[in-house]
DNA sequence: GGTTTATACTTGCAAGATGCAAGTGAACTT
DNA sequence: AAGTTCACTTGCATCTTGCAAGTATAAACC
């Protein structure tokens, strides 16, 4: 999520993470190929978005042409988000990525040393635990 | 880069970004696959990676068995990293990745509207420029 | 027509991640 | 013995995220 601006390099991965490689704005893109399109569907997908990074990354999908709003008939304070043709082939890359999860990452990781993982990444490492979220 | 005590969701897709969905985890594993082993190699890539972050990105994919470190032979100072065949898998997620990158963001992006970008992301919009970092 | 409710945000602040320079210690080189 | 290289680690400033609370506009209800 960095303006062109500000890429680290040439490089189409490096440029691909720089655009859509955070923790969110691949989530948002699975919602909308799963077909939702309101801002409080997305708020309910069990990952938990705040409502300033959903609407951030909604901006910013929709500024790249990869999304875009489509403003309710009937009701006008709704607005609906859809992926333009741009962003359906995001398909793609979300299929490997869902694929790779599901290979390597369903059920067991295998053990993880704590230790290690608190010097890799400054968190304890432990089983699945549900963060807080506001959603029920 | 999260333990999987803190994963958002079982969703594999919300899985693999809590693994590898930072801004430099999957550069770092490029390199691997293009064959790059020593701590300076890594450095020297255009992006710039910061020593602290390349030491804890190293630490985590080795945690992870996606990477292995191997003590060279004749000079004990240092350590080679290569990818495991776990590690190897993650080249059809790379491989989307640069074919997307390129179909829709090698050359031009198309006008960005600055006050958009600046709404999505609090930066400015602009050409493409080098960070300063550290590597001339 | 005035109050209430829903939607899609924005704001403020705390917590966490990143960027950068500088430092450390063991292993080589001269 | 002194200097250099390698692979980190530390400290600190800055950027990004997470969360709760607030706001503006548009319907819905009475």
């Amino acid at each position: 999520m960095i303006p062109k601006s500000q890429w680290r390099s040439p490089c189409p991965i490096a440029c691909t993470l720089d655009i859509i490689g955070d923790r969110w704005t691949l989530l948002v893109v699975r919602d909308l190929l799963f077909g939702k399109r309101y801002f409080d569907e997305f708020l309910a997908s069990p990952e938990g978005i705040a409502t300033n990074i959903l609407s951030a990354r909604l901006a910013w999908l929709t500024e790249l042409k990869l999304a875009r709003r489509v403003p309710a008939e009937h009701d006008k304070r709704r607005v609906a988000y859809e992926l333009t043709d741009k962003g359906q082939t995001l398909k793609q890359v979300l299929r490997e990525t869902a694929r790779w999860g599901m290979a390597h990452f369903h059920g067991e990781t295998g053990p993880l040393n704590p230790a290690a993982v608190r010097r890799a990444t400054g968190r304890a490492a432990g089983g699945w635990v549900k963060r807080k979220g506001k959603r029920p």
